[in-house]
Parts: C-alpha cells; sequence; structure tokens
DNA sequence: AACTCTCTAGACAGCGCTGTCTATTGCGAT
DNA sequence: ATCGCAATAGACAGCGCTGTCTAGAGAGTT
C-alpha cells in the first residue's frame, strides 16, 4: 500500500532518516524520480542527465549508486514485478458471499490508484514490447494474475471453460479501459457499473452492492 | 484493405511504377520504413539516421522528401488516422439479423490484420501519452469508434444505457486483448469464441454462427 | 553533347547523452 | 585537528543524432 503523500524525495520526506554526510539523495529518490519518468515518458527518455537535473545533483553522482543505466532499469523492473501484481492477486483471493462481491473486489484495485498503478503497467508493457527479457517478466505476472481471477470464479461455482473465459472478460476490459486512458468523473464512471457487472458476472447487482462500491469509488476520487 | 505481400520499398514491388532517374526511394517508403520501427520501437526511437540505414540510402536524401523530423511525424498520425478507425466503424455498420452477428462482424476486425492494425494502434496510443496534440487526435477516434459500436447495439434493440455499456465492455476488451499482445493459435483462441459471445450480447449463440466465424477467423491465420 | 531537373552523397557544426577519471566536500570517528 | 570515508562535482573523450550546405549522379529534353 502506498502513501500517496510520501514525498518523492527522502530530503523533503520529515519522516525519512536524516542524509549524514555530504548526502544528497539515496539510491531510493534516483529510483521514485526514474520510475516517474518511466510512467510519464517511457523508457526510452529514461536519461541519466535529465534524471540528475530533476535531483538538483551532478550527473555523476548517479554513478556512486549504479554500475550504469541498465542496473536502474533493472531495479525499477524489479520493483514494478514485486509490487503491482500483488493488489490483484490478493483482491481476487478476498472472501466474497457471490460473484458480484467478489467482482467488487477485484474492481477496488481499478478504482484505487494505490493499489495498482495502471500507467506503471503500461509503460512496463510498453517497455516490453521492444525488449524481450521484460516481455517474459510480464507475460508471467498477466499470467499469475489471470490464474488468480480465474480461480475467482471457479470458486464462485463457475465451469472451468465459463471462469476461464470470464476472467479474461473482466482483465483484459480493465486494461483496456486504462489502455484508453479515459478522463472521466468517478460519478459517471459508477453509472455504468450495475451493467458491467450484470455483463462481467451474468447476474443482476443488488443495489445495495451498486451503492457501497460507489461510495468506496468516490471516497477515493476524493483522496485523489 | 492493405495487401500484405506488398513489399515495403517500391524499388522491390514489381507493380509498382520505375523509379526514374537517380531515385532510389520514394516518400512513401520512407513513411512505410517509418510506420514499421514506430510500431516495433516507438515514437521515440524514430531516428533519420537508422531509416536511412533501413533504406540504405544516404541521410540527408530524407531531407528531399520531408522537411524535417516532426513533418515525418505528422505524415504518420495522418496516415493512421484515415486508415484505422475506417474498418471498425465500417463493420459495425454492416447489416446483420442478430446481434451476435453483428459482433462477429466486430471481430472479424481484430482477427484480420489487414483490417486493423493493433500493434500501430498501440503505437500510437502509447505516443498519445506523451503529446497532448496526438492525444487528442486518439481521443477523438476512440469516441467516434464507440459510437459505432453503440449504434451497433442500439440497433438490435438495446436500451441506450446498456447499448453504452456493451459497447465500452467489447471495444475495452478487444484493447485489452491486445495490450497484452497475446500469442496464441488462432484455435485456442477460438475456443473462448462461444462464452465470449454470450458476455458481449447476452444471447446464448448459435453453433452454426461459431463455425462460420472460427472458419474466417482460421483463414486469416492460414494467410498471415 | 550540352542542359536541366530531381534526387543522392558526403562533409560539417552543433548538441545531448554516456561512462570514466580526478578532485573536492562535509560529516563522523579517533 | 585531522584523518577516513561516503557522496558529489566537474572535466574529458567519445558517440549518435540532427539539420545544413555543397557537390555530384543519372535520367529525360533539346
Amino acid at each position: 500500500m502506498i502513501d500517496r503523500n510520501t514525498p518523492v524525495l527522502s530530503r523533503d520526506d520529515p519522516d525519512a532518516p536524516p542524509l549524514v554526510g555530504n548526502i544528497k539523495v539515496t539510491q531510493q529518490d534516483w529510483l521514485n524520480i526514474a520510475r516517474d519518468v518511466l510512467v510519464h515518458d517511457g523508457v526510452g527518455e529514461l536519461k541519466i542527465l535529465s534524471l540528475a537535473e530533476k535531483l538538483s545533483v551532478s550527473r555523476s553522482s548517479f554513478y556512486w549508486y549504479f554500475e550504469n543505466r541498465s542496473e536502474l532499469l533493472d531495479a525499477l523492473l524489479t520493483e514494478w514485478e514485486t509490487r503491482n501484481s500483488q493488489s490483484i492477486i490478493r483482491h481476487c483471493e478476498l472472501p466474497a458471499d457471490t460473484i458480484v462481491d467478489a467482482a467488487c473486489n477485484f474492481f477496488r484495485c481499478f478504482v484505487d490508484e494505490s493499489l495498482f498503478d495502471s500507467r506503471l503497467d503500461f509503460a512496463v508493457r510498453e517497455w516490453a514490447r521492444r525488449d524481450m527479457s521484460v516481455r517474459d517478466r510480464i507475460d508471467q505476472a498477466d499470467a499469475r494474475r489471470l490464474a488468480a481471477i480465474t480461480a475467482m470464479y471457479a470458486r464462485h461455482g463457475f465451469a472451468p471453460d465459463a471462469a476461464d473465459a470470464r476472467a479474461r472478460v473482466l482483465y483484459f476490459m480493465q486494461l483496456g479501459y486504462h489502455a484508453l486512458d479515459v478522463r472521466e468523473t468517478m460519478e459517471t464512471r459508477m453509472a455504468r457499473l450495475p451493467q458491467f457487472l450484470e455483463c462481467f458476472t451474468g447476474v443482476v447487482p443488488t443495489d445495495e452492492v451498486i451503492v457501497e462500491f460507489s461510495k468506496f469509488a468516490m471516497a477515493q476520487e476524493a483522496a485523489a
């Protein structure tokens, strides 16, 4: 769980341990800035020079923390890998009385940005299109996520074939939504929730479920 | 409709008009190579130098056909815009007896790569994340495509709300599928078709429809 | 054969980026 | 205070890319 209010740089973070000696930035600072650039500009635009400028630090200082550029990229990928799939898998495993409740649990990841950073996911996906080793890792991530969603459907009585198909529709649809990078209010997004849930589960959701989830989603929007 | 067997370079195309004088490449050759690089390596890797090397032509020759790099990018974007949305919109407008048939028409675009180049679409989408003018254009494209799909559902008796939701599920799901860049045989893909069609239309498809579409899809796979 | 027009090649300046090397800073320990 | 050490700064070579400028090549025209 990422606290959105934590500053990116540890020198701006009152809770972080003080930087002793001649230290201006930490390795994590480089990583945080790098992740930011990866998300906004892509791996191709990830230049040590520009990171140094953003950190107001000499470019050569970078080489104290990392052997070279590719070591930084490896670290970023590892960070993504250990973090981003976890939310989805855990939320799929959450206990739920009905498949509709379970689907809502899944949706929580995509409504709360602190649970799943879709922009980071797409940045890595883009990166994977040009780097086969990254490609391998994201394929594994997708497989694990899909397996978790499929198991969720299976637990609620769906036959293997149906669970597999529904899992794909649910996962692909969420990714597609974020691929479009739609900008809309949570209210208009929630207006489609009943229809969506019916598509995904084959069950007409109760008003109670809709109201509860909308409340959660609106709270997330307000917090962001 | 793009003929996949047409060579990328006009000098390799026996049907192309002969290159008179000292001509080695055409403007379209530059565009074709550039589109290829855009798809595979992203807009950031689109270097005039590397294009020239791929064309076995001097780099400075580029400046005869284009003012500068950004003029090439504009041309690429215009090409995409006039081409890629058209297939979807037309296939949505195709006459269909049932909503299941209509959905199958839609699917044809995503099974036949000559109708819709999903990799190009994602390359432009990635580009749009870093360039607001591109972003505006892809937003328009998405809006037009979604409107066409929504109208398709509406023609088959879906209420406005339902048509809107179903259109989104269908379109987002297809984009999500391609976002994952799944590599699987058409056979395994078609095995999920009945389940998918039921999710998207709410109607259990007849065997006849499944068989007919699978035949079309398999033929596409064989041609590719 | 000379002329023209279109396209191409090669050389140049300039810049942004990488990685290396050496020098310097500032705190903590002795 | 001074020494050691962790971290930073600045200078350098080298490379890849852009855009410009000038010369040259190859076909059609007369």
